[in-house]
DNA sequence: GTTGAGCGTT
């Protein structure tokens, strides 16, 4: 009984989900069995993860088979150091028990008690509030082009599809935020962006290789790299590792998987900046 | 080895 997750949701029937937030990574649902386990009869517990390293993402779902239990456990366990981290428990809200819960006896029987009074940090905003603004606005939309409508769905299209993607990787390559405090006190916010934007261009075309290592080094020998510095590849002194003398080279594939890099800046290759320098007479020319 | 706002799977 410590293997949870395992085969999927038990039963959703009488259960109460609880959103255990600001868990380390390292933190399984064994390690979170126990301390909910006091509390009450834990049914199952689950961790999201990434699809992608399989790591989690922070957060756990345990599931409480009575309401009380759940409510206890909250109290309880809400706040507490596990890990080193403290953690955050509260009730599920989006789930595909929420409903339930919502219109359920839970929302009777515990009409407050959700967030207890602690100095935590506020971390109420989110999606949830964002969801709820959208679908307001989106209500009240009364006079609009049918055009842009349509290209604002797009928009939202995409933007949700990131969003569904992964925040990591758009926190990472693209920090649009890195600090609350510089769109907030000042206004330099799009003087930034804008030199933020160049010295990006710039920056791409100066720095070429970027360590892109993210694969863990796996499928790379080690073994022949390790010991001396032998050169793998015994080529002659030759600059252009590509032999084909036009076009792309075919294989992309690095590491075997997928290039998650900002690679795919310019779809049709390179700009037109960076042209050929063998006709330096094409510019007078024209 | 790293990160840290948030809401979920077979």
């Amino acid at each position: 009984m410590s293997h949870f997750g395992r085969s999927g949701p038990p039963d959703i029937a009488d259960t109460y989900s609880l959103l255990v937030l600001n868990i380390t990574f390292r933190t399984t649902a064994d390690d979170l069995y126990p301390l909910f386990h006091k509390y009450g009869k834990v049914v199952d517990i689950f961790i999201p993860r990434d699809r992608r390293t399989g790591d989690s993402r922070g957060f756990a779902f345990v599931r409480y088979k009575y309401a009380d239990e759940a409510q206890k456990a909250v109290e309880r366990l809400d706040g507490i150091v596990v890990d080193g981290r403290e953690i955050t428990v509260q009730f599920a809200k989006y789930g595909p028990n929420a409903e339930r819960i919502h219109k359920g006896k839970v929302s009777e029987s515990f009409p407050k008690s959700r967030y207890r009074s602690r100095s935590r940090s506020p971390r109420r905003r989110h999606r949830d509030d964002h969801r709820d603004r959208d679908y307001r606005r989106r209500s009240r939309s009364r006079s609009r082009s049918r055009s842009l409508d349509r290209i604002d769905h797009d928009r939202r299209g995409r933007e949700r599809e990131r969003e569904r993607d992964y925040r990591r990787r758009s926190r990472s390559i693209s920090p649009r935020r890195p600090s609350p405090d510089y769109s907030k006190g000042r206004g330099r916010g799009r003087y930034i962006d804008e030199r933020r934007s160049r010295s990006r261009s710039r920056s791409r075309s100066r720095s070429h290789s970027h360590s892109q290592s993210r694969g863990r080094g796996r499928g790379r020998s080690v073994d022949s790299a390790s010991p001396g510095r032998q050169s793998p590849s015994p080529r002659s002194a030759s600059p252009h590792r590509s032999p084909s003398p036009r076009g792309e080279s075919p294989e992309r594939n690095g590491d075997g998987g997928r290039s998650p890099t900002s690679r795919s800046v310019s779809p049709r290759g390179q700009p037109a900046d960076s042209r050929s320098p063998s006709q330096p007479n094409s510019d007078v020319d024209k």
